[in-house]
RNA sequence: GGAGAGAUGUCUGAGUGGUCGAAGGAGCACGCCUGGAAAGCGUGUGUACGUGUAAGCGUACCGAGGGUUCAAAUCCCUCUCUCUCCGCCA
């Protein structure tokens, strides 16, 4: 969420921040935000003789005066009081409205574009094997190893599920288990293992509602949600609290299966693991001062990043431009790793700094030591990895001639000592 | 799912219609005392919004939302959550 009085006090410059992503205008909102301090400013003057007559009643009344004039002119103006405060709420509420759905400004730095073509290519890591057979697609390669069963999926459930079987089920445990030791104990986060539906304020709080309600999956009964990711239920792990300075940065890292419509992406990336309504991923969060969240975000990156060099795959990471950033994030990296079959890279972690918005949004602030006053920290998080891509692209990397696939040494251990499947 | 109890500031805990933003205690900060510390004594100690260069001033907030009243932490209604007992259950 942006901040009002910035809006209020910066307003060519907010809007020049957000004509870089897209249509937004401020008008409406500064001109609620006018209306709103004008009629605040005669209810509290209100609401301030309101208080200094309710004061003098019992001292009159003792004395035994007639208060009935007093009644009379009290009962007026205490309607006027509510008439003014049920406006003053319903402005309160618009701005709300229009400040929830306002993203967050891009980091001056990052490139100005429409979309992903405009994306800049930061590194490389790794060179794209050469293969002296024909190669499969990672759907192909499970299915004939019996460790994918996509037909089988659908039946159960529908269109876009999948499931794991055998070796493949534990090869995906394998990499949960993986990804988790290596933050936790390389890294340095805390993993938790968090609730997998969510209420409302949650959603809104790291900016999946109110815009995108469509893209999740809702239980009415509750008005829960199943998570889109978890970052959801982790960052909200301080919503409406309020931390000391000496406590950050904290770490967290968190496996949950992801639940996600995909609305709007009918037809793309039909077959295989790459876009499906539940994913596995192992998420990282952190809670940062301030001064320190661009350092906090490269090194972010490099963590997600060590998984893919430790399992020995190539790929890249570009910095989005402000046409591609999510609705919430100052700054963004994807990690996009190599995929044969598509002979290209292919996302595979998302990592960003919020900065305030998502803190502003859930109210989470720290103490600042100096000053004793109250401040919004900073909310980074990013995808350490998203599993089922992973598992895509093991399959396809480290495929062999003869449809069997090598087990990365470094996943070995996690797989019972397993170094081949198919074998 | 049924019955009951409860939700007050950083914590604990008073407060059942009126000078209550809220007693007392703990904690914390500062000062005094001390060779130093503890104890003791004194002072201070919430958040948000509005207004002001600032000191300050004003308003709101006692789980959330409504209602009654000149006036609500206090009375009424709805909801949420917590605890205890019963039922069901991995």
């Amino acid at each position: 969420m942006l901040d009002i009085k910035r809006i209020r006090e910066n307003k060519e410059e907010v809007q020049a921040g957000l004509d870089k992503r897209g249509q937004y205008d401020l008008s409406v909102v500064t001109a609620l935000d006018e209306k709103r301090r004008e009629t605040l400013g005669q209810v509290e003057e209100m609401k301030s003789r309101q208080n200094v007559v309710s004061k003098q009643i019992p001292v009159l009344k003792k004395e035994n005066k007639d208060c009935t004039e007093i009644f009379a002119e009290m009962k007026e103006l205490s309607n006027t009081i509510k008439d003014l405060d049920a406006e003053v709420k319903k402005i309160d509420d618009e701005i709300k409205i229009q400040l929830l759905n306002f993203p967050n400004i891009p980091n001056p730095q990052v490139k100005v574009g429409k979309d992903d073509t405009d994306n800049l290519e930061i590194r490389k890591w790794g060179e794209p094997r050469k293969f002296d057979f024909e190669i499969k697609a990672h759907w192909d390669i499970g299915v004939d190893l019996d460790i994918l069963d996509f037909e089988r999926a659908v039946k159960i459930t529908g269109a876009r599920f999948s499931m794991f079987k055998g070796e493949g089920a534990r090869l995906q445990r394998a990499l949960i288990n993986f990804m988790l030791y290596t933050h936790c104990e390389e890294h340095h986060y805390t993993e938790i293992s968090p609730p997998f539906m969510v209420n409302r304020e949650s959603m809104t709080g790291t900016g999946q509602l109110p815009k995108f309600e469509d893209d999740a999956f809702h239980l009415p009964s509750k008005d829960f949600f199943l998570v889109p990711t978890a970052e959801v239920p982790v960052t909200n792990i301080y919503r409406d609290e309020i931390l000391g300075e000496e406590e950050l940065p904290k770490y967290f890292t968190a496996y949950t299966p992801c639940f996600r419509q995909e609305a709007g992406s009918a037809g793309r990336d039909t077959r295989g693991l790459i876009r499906n309504h539940q994913f596995d991923k192992v998420e990282m969060v952190k809670f940062v001062h301030p001064d320190r969240s661009y350092e906090e975000l490269e090194s972010l990156t490099n963590n997600a990043e060590d998984i893919l060099q430790l399992l020995g795959i190539p790929y890249r990471v570009v910095e989005l431009c402000t046409g591609d950033l999510g609705f919430s994030s100052a700054k963004t990296y994807d990690i996009e790793v190599w995929m044969p079959s598509y002979n290209r890279y292919v996302e595979i972690s998302s990592c960003s700094n919020f900065e305030d918005y998502q803190a502003r949004r859930a109210n989470i602030r720290f103490r600042d030591g100096k000053t004793k006053k109250t401040r919004f920290l900073h909310t980074l998080n990013g995808s350490g990895l998203a599993v089922g891509r992973t598992f895509a692209a093991i399959l396809e990397n480290y495929q062999q001639a003869d449809g069997s696939v090598i087990v990365p040494e470094k996943l070995v251990h996690y797989m019972w000592g397993k170094t081949v499947i198919g074998m």
